[in-house]
DNA sequence: TCCCTTTTTATGACTAAGTCATAGTAGTTG
DNA sequence: CAACTACTATGACTTAGTCATAAAAAGGGA
């Protein structure tokens, strides 16, 4: 029983991990996928709580219907326009609904700040890098439907870490300025302590 | 002839304009709405070449889906559990799929911001509220699933500034500092300069 | 008014992707 | 062997459709 058991358990860990990675799959294609068959995932699907295809594709097409109107969510992070890892970089992003503070078309900050903690990780010239500290400032308030482009330089560099310098600007006004440090991981490093 | 058509021809125009306004609507519900039966519906969908509900959430769905593999997609900035304005507040957040980094199970840094910097804004005793700069550290990885519990508090207030200071942990374990300093403003400002 | 055409409904047969309940089989294990 | 768990099979029902065909309703115009 054991085994079985055992089978069982990673059946469902990977019927999870199938279903997380793509929802759309019918029980039919996780059946044939999984070696087993399609009231064996029936069974699964009921023990886990996981609900059917179609309330799946719901769930997720809601999302999008409900994503614009509710107070944060961000879609991007910025384009990547241009990147040298170790030298600089460039990114737009636009600040579009559901960006803003309620009610007033100011945009949230921390916005700002994931445009440009994403650039300054994508510039930092390394497979694998994560942001350690950084000291950032809002200059001015950024109003919906604005274009943001930042620009990213690595200002300093040593072993592990990278100093890299954003700001962000919306035409030639300055909005944003942010100092990055930015840390260069190994694999093991990641992986490590669960 | 001419106004059956015209009403035909109406009906198609107010059926795509429901249909763009919610995809999610079914035949039936359409056919109430618009009150004529549901083979109608089905013949105008015909003819106007509108896909049947189970597409159209597919195709709302995917398009989720292809979001999420891009760059990043950020849900929530979590959920306020309490919040004493001008004292402090502490927020949850759930570190979920679609804030970590491809392939790692890392969390991006700019979610640790987000949740901190939403928190340093609720928590300023203000109607209107917004970020100037910020101090932060990221101080351990978060993996997917854990819990980030942010904790505020304001330490500082001088008229229109207020400093902040969050602390995020995982269960015991510190992973992330940051101080704030959050201005407050007036409506007019906000709507000021276009 | 009767006739003709278009429009709208109704009907039946079928599909995909499920639900739920029940029953039967295979493999392990005390 | 009996008992248990895990898996598979079966049948009846559901939703939200498809397609094809037929019948009813609603305009016209002469």
């Amino acid at each position: 029983m054991k085994e079985k058991r055992l089978s069982k358990n990673l059946r469902h860990q990977e019927l999870v991990k199938r279903l997380d990675g793509n929802p759309l799959l019918t029980d039919e294609e996780l059946a044939k996928g999984l070696g087993v068959s399609i009231q064996t995932i029936r069974l699964d699907r009921l023990t886990l709580g996981l609900p059917e295809l179609k309330e799946r594709t719901k769930s997720l097409a809601s999302r999008v219907l409900s994503a614009d109107s509710y107070p944060a969510s961000l879609e991007v992070v910025g384009e990547l326009l241009l990147c040298e890892p170790g030298i600089g970089g460039l990114s737009r992003l636009v600040a579009g609904e559901g960006m803003r503070l309620t009610r007033y078309n100011v945009i949230r900050g921390h916005f700002l700040f994931a445009q440009a903690n994403s650039l300054a990780v994508a510039v930092a010239d390394a497979p694998h890098a994560l942001t350690a500290s950084a000291q950032v400032d809002f200059i001015h308030p950024v109003k919906l439907g604005q274009v943001l482009l930042a620009r990213a330089r690595v200002i300093g560099k040593e072993r592990r870490k990278s100093i890299v310098e954003v700001i962000t600007k919306v035409k030639e006004q300055e909005v944003f300025r942010g100092k990055f440090l930015v840390i260069t991981l190994e694999e093991n490093q990641l992986m490590a302590e669960e």
